[in-house]
RNA sequence: GGUUCCGUGGCCGAGUGGCUAGGCAGAGCUCUGCAAAAGCUUCUACAGCAGUUCGAAUCUGCUCGGGACCUCCA
């Protein structure tokens, strides 16, 4: 078995994952801003990282995953005017910002719990640590890197790169920055227009407001990462996850920050998820053409033909490998979710398979359960490939169905080789990959009356009473209920 | 313009130089009162050109096309 593999985006290479600790694993994602309803962009970096977080679980890892609430609103530079996203946005809906704040919190958690995501062990607010904040900006003055012009304070880009490979993770040349960067409001603040800021002077009208040494003002955007990270996990600490767009300028500046404070790169591996598209483009606000989670739960979008479940959005997202961008369409969605039905079909037909200590053994079958199994462990030490580890576990749904349909004969594997199939399969599908059975719930109500009904059509088949037997099945069917007669006679049914 | 990534069959997507990726869709067959599901068989591929090599989707060069970042962005 192959170690465990992470592509470092620092290194560009993939690297043998050891963690500063042995045992423990200290991981940050960049969480969201709660300014706006999340969409399926955002939904990506979220459930790749808890397939991360899950899979090390899963690998015995002890690990704390630290992933943010951004709600003091970094401003935005928006034509001339500088804004706070938050603040904006609460005068346009007329809301107290963190009232603002809580509501879209509160959807963003809705969501991730329909999408499965485990809770991460510390969920801090960026409005929570304004002295944590605070407090790392008078040590960066204090070292000389960043100075102060009419009450906001920036960092001094230039000064650093000068000892730091500022732009390394990025990827970026600092005087290629100086040539490109565009004109900004109070760009003449700054010494060079590659500073960035870590407070800003907050103007009459700004609502959202905290008193510092610089007199009243808020966080500049890349200073709460880096102060809230340090606090939970270390002056260093061993992942550090966000989407790709992130990494400039955002994860670029929290290093600098991180850097000066605590004379460390803050973490040793940089994970970055890629973008999700539509229609090849990717898809974000700017370009108008984002997709809420909401309207994708409803389908209530003219891209949807029908409404998509969070788990058919959850294996679309795992058909890909994180770092590939993810083209979306209706299509794409409606083969996943047919993909999706395969898949746990076959896992509860697994559970049914049972060794025959009568039976002699298939060895060759056994060889092979044996290896799509390994095959999923080391897709996934391989950077996460949940696409190929997926590829081989329908290898095994392809197998399981065959015992069904007698092609394979049954009960020829030892129990041994049952129970690992058996123990491997639900382990990846439920712990590792977060896949659940959403029908569950309405299975538990329906159940007894559905036993009942497929009762009675099985009757009236064996008295070939059909017209009894399909009236049962086609008023079901449209109640999108599928009845099926099975080869043993029995009849089992399954939503659509 | 700078940096960088990518172009795989009808669609979505894995791919370590030689071994079936996989999912969805299509065709035929088996099972079946009909249907559904499933199984079996099967059709479409590696943007183009040139090179390296016994052998390239995989390496190199060029051409064409597209994306991302360089500004808020997951």
């Amino acid at each position: 078995m192959n170690p465990l593999k992470v592509y470092n985006s620092y290194s560009r290479e993939k690297e043998v994952f050891t963690p500063i600790i042995a045992g423990h694993v200290g991981m940050y994602v960049c969480g969201p801003t709660v300014s706006g309803e999340s969409h399926l962009g955002h939904a990506r970096p979220f459930i790749t990282f808890d397939v991360v977080y899950r899979y090390l679980l899963h690998l015995g890892y002890k690990v704390r995953y630290v992933r943010n609430i951004t709600d003091a609103g970094h401003f935005e530079e928006e034509g001339r005017e500088a804004e706070d996203k938050i603040s904006k946005k609460a005068v346009i809906e007329k809301l107290e910002p963190m009232e603002l704040v809580q509501k879209y919190s509160n959807l963003f958690h809705w969501a991730m719990l329909r999408f499965n995501n485990l809770e991460p062990s510390i969920e801090p607010t960026a409005t929570g640590h304004i002295v944590e904040q605070i407090t790392m900006i008078e040590e960066i003055i204090a070292a000389g890197y960043a100075y102060e012009v009419n009450g906001s304070v920036y960092f001094d880009v230039k000064k650093y790169a000068e000892k730091y490979p500022y732009g390394k993770l990025s990827g970026r040349v600092i005087d290629d920055l100086l040539e490109t960067t565009r004109e900004l409001e109070n760009q003449d603040e700054k010494k060079n227009k590659q500073d960035f800021a870590l407070w800003k002077s907050a103007s009459p009208e700004h609502i959202m407001r905290w008193k510092s040494p610089w007199g009243v003002g808020f966080p500049g955007w890349h200073i709460e990462c880096s102060a809230m990270s340090a606090k939970y996990l270390g002056d260093q600490f061993d992942i550090h996850g966000g989407g790709m767009d992130l990494q400039f300028p955002h994860h670029e500046s929290e290093i600098a920050q991180s850097m000066i404070c605590n004379h460390k790169m803050p973490a040793r591996y940089w994970l970055h998820n890629n973008m999700i598209t539509i229609n090849g483009k990717k898809m974000g606000k700017s370009y108008n053409n984002v997709i809420k989670l909401s309207e994708l739960f409803t389908g209530s979008h003219a891209l949807l033909a029908q409404a998509y479940s969070p788990m058919t959005v959850r294996f679309f997202i795992l058909q890909t490998h994180y770092r590939s961008t993810l083209d979306f369409s209706n299509d794409a969605l409606q083969a996943a979710e047919k993909g999706l039905k395969r898949l746990w079909d076959a896992y509860k037909e697994l559970q049914h398979l049972a060794f025959d200590p009568l039976k002699e053994r298939d060895i060759q079958t056994e060889d092979l359960f044996y290896a799509y199994c390994r095959e999923m462990d080391e897709s996934m030490n391989d950077d996460f490939n949940t696409a190929k580890a997926l590829a081989h576990m329908f290898s095994l749904v392809n197998h399981i169905n065959s015992f069904k349909s007698g092609v394979l004969e049954k009960k020829t594997m030892s129990a041994e080789c049952f129970a690992y199939v058996k123990e491997q399969f639900a382990s990846y599908i439920e712990n590792v990959l977060g896949l659940k059975n959403e029908d569950e719930l309405e299975l538990d109500k329906l159940k007894g009356v559905l036993d009942l009904l497929a009762d009675i059509r099985k009757e009236s088949r064996a008295k070939k009473d059909y017209a009894t037997s399909d009236k049962i099945r086609n008023q079901l069917q449209q109640l999108g209920i599928l009845m099926k007669d099975e080869k043993d006679g029995k009849v089992s049914y399954g939503f659509e």
